[in-house]
DNA sequence: CGAATTTCAGCGTGACTGAGATTC
DNA sequence: CGAATCTCAGTCACGCTGAAATTC
């Protein structure tokens, strides 16, 4: 494939035709960035966590993981705290326990439970994974902190008029 | 299913972690507001579309399309500005061609290449879908036109610097 | 009993790789 | 000839639905 990279922002371009064509176009070109953008991140992120045999939805269980007292969260909780489907946490967690980062445990406080629980290979791997997703910044680039921090607080508005966390 | 909503907010929580555990978490903060509302508004958007047998990606090869001189495009050229894959918008126009939205013409000009061709269903179905998705904002909210302005040039800051376009 | 938890089978979508045919 | 264009086969990831088994 030769460099598919436009000489133009396409972006800006659709932007201008939907203004030609249908009206005002903010919320679309917002929207597109926002697609984009997350598409860009996605690449640079599972790029560099593929070293690690990781896609980033898994390197999230991973931290999630990490993050709790004992290293060990019931499957619903996991879905819970990541919002993704119960199934979804299932079959990420059959990889990554194919992989050995994971093992699962029964819950004897509540029998219909089962744990995820990190192994000791899972744990040095996600403070490995780490390293390489904070070299890169986490894929956000040419923000200062305080855009960063300004970028955010405008996605959390969304986020929260979209019903994604009560007031 | 039950209320899958959790009384915090999962991505304010998951940076609290990360500052105990790792450090800053500003660029982590970010990355993860754009996965989940990219998420959101695939989720509202893809709704809005259903009725019209659209998902968002194909809506946009139709928009594509209509803006175009003569409703029509060479398939590469639609990947180009799309920025998707090649053999994606062969199966992108498969779909549509089956729904009956559009049709592939030889270009006479060039016989490598096939045209795609918005047919006169298509052309009344992406209009109405374009009012169907205007009426939800593009599943932008919670903004106003500034602060919609404000967040697509941070966004285009961060696509400038990863390369998505020549300065 | 109803509700919660997990798993499984299956479907739809989309991103990719690698290969081939055709045409410029 | 190399390069571009499109297609096909196949793989993988992921998000769902619907249903089942188990346990609270």
């Amino acid at each position: 494939m030769p460099d598919p990279r436009l000489p133009f922002d396409p972006i800006d371009r659709a932007g201008d035709l939907w203004e030609q064509h249908f009206g005002d176009a903010t919320s679309m070109r917002l929207a597109t960035s926002v697609m984009r953008v997350q598409q860009l991140m996605i690449g640079a992120l599972d790029g560099a966590l593929k070293p690690f045999g990781l896609t980033f939805s898994r390197y999230e269980v991973l931290v999630l993981l990490l993050f709790s007292k004992r290293g060990e969260l019931p499957l619903s909780k996991i879905g819970e705290r990541l919002m993704v489907h119960p199934t979804s946490v299932t079959s990420a967690i059959d990889r990554l326990e194919a992989q050995g980062f994971v093992e699962r445990v029964p819950d004897e406080d509540d029998r219909r439970r089962t744990l995820a629980r990190l192994t000791a290979t899972g744990r040095s791997t996600v403070k490995k994974a780490t390293a390489a997703v904070e070299g890169i910044d986490f894929a956000i680039t040419g923000l200062t902190d305080r855009q960063q921090g300004d970028a955010y607080q405008l996605l959390r508005k969304v986020r929260r008029s979209s019903g994604d966390f009560p007031d």
